[in-house]
DNA sequence: ATAATTTTGTACGATACCGTATAATATAAG
DNA sequence: CTTATATTATACGGTATCGTACAAAATTAT
């Protein structure tokens, strides 16, 4: 027997990053749409052919999905970080509500909202895996948030006499009530100014 | 001259009524979302043809805006009869919540959510008009709900020691959060569930 | 250098859907 | 009864998009 043939890097070299592909991806699901957007819409926004996507991703579906678990990803990252390195909860909130604003709204550009709530949310109804996947996130999230919450905040927590689960539930719920403004097309300020209105409720 | 020429009801009489096809088509867009909807579904939804809807309604667009009108208006009447009978704020808050998810989610099957944060939603990016009417409708919403939080609930409002506006941005806020969980296809019971902790924070 | 391998772009067939033209049907008016 | 009007259903043309077949291009291994 001879030796196994290591790969290496046969054939011709790839003439982009997956990485930049899945970003750009996201940003024109985001801006159009599962079903308004053409496979040859991101190819052409990347540069590049539909053969190439197909080759790398498969059908629009699988990147669809690889776009969203990828997003999923960064989010779940973001918000966590508010919530392991703010003085107590209200804090926590705030900085966690701005950092989505600054998500939901480029600067002087009409918002364009969080590809979860904006964009993936709807299939939820016909797609199954989508649904799995979107109710996974939620509850993954609650539960982290309520742990966080029990360890880091007590004392928020009984100040505020409510139960860990009562307000992890309450401060994703502000996340997803943001996304859901941010997706009407509001300036930046005023989606940081809601995002500051909204984490009151915790003081 | 001759007499004016009174319509009456001439021609051919129609098989169908408006009101009931506004019903069927939300619940299809709602089900499979504007662009996976096709004319034709809608039509066979009420056993007519395509171009009875056509004539009556106009291409697909004018339909899911009529829709999505009509959707609005009952939607905005059922938030108001909570917060008119309701004795306290965090009682009128419990009783919305909870009549959102009878809507959102049929006994005994998976929810489908609401027909703006679940249909229209996405389509705001692009459509302009669309996101009028919904930026329109959260901003009227909110003004309403300040005001009627104002009038009735000063007690309740004193007492959380925040203003009538956060509180309306944050009761508006709980809908939309609850609209997003329901789209993922939860249990009307876990609806509830979710309605009664969201609502606790008003307590 | 030659062969093998992988990616790339053009071009294509198949399918689905939109919106409408056309003719038949059902009612009111003369 | 005949005419005018409005709605209905079938059928069709045009368009867009999906996913792929094919050959050219770019790289590694022998």
């Amino acid at each position: 027997m001879t030796n196994k043939i290591v790969p290496g890097q046969r054939g011709r070299p790839r003439s982009f990053d997956e990485a930049e592909v899945l970003r750009r991806a996201q940003k024109v699901f985001l801006e159009q749409g599962f079903e308004a957007t053409s496979y040859e819409d991101i190819a052409l926004a990347m540069g590049l052919s539909k053969p190439s996507l197909y080759n790398t991703f498969g059908d629009k579906t699988a990147l669809f999905e690889r776009s969203i678990t990828n997003y999923v990803d960064h989010a779940r990252e973001q918000i966590m970080a508010s919530f392991t390195t703010a003085p107590d909860l209200a804090e926590a909130a705030k900085q966690m509500l701005l950092a989505a604003a600054d998500v939901y709204a480029e600067p002087d550009k009409p918002s364009t909202g969080c590809l979860l709530v904006g964009t993936a949310l709807p299939g939820c109804a016909q797609n199954e895996q989508l649904r799995n996947a979107l109710s996974g996130f939620i509850a993954s999230l609650d539960a982290d948030l309520e742990k966080l919450i029990a360890e880091r905040f007590g004392a928020d927590v009984r100040a505020l006499g409510k139960t860990a689960r009562e307000l992890s539930l309450l401060i994703s719920g502000l996340l997803f009530s943001l996304a859901v403004r941010a997706r009407t097309g509001v300036t930046r300020r005023k989606l940081r100014k809601a995002a500051i209105e909204l984490a009151v409720i915790l003081t």
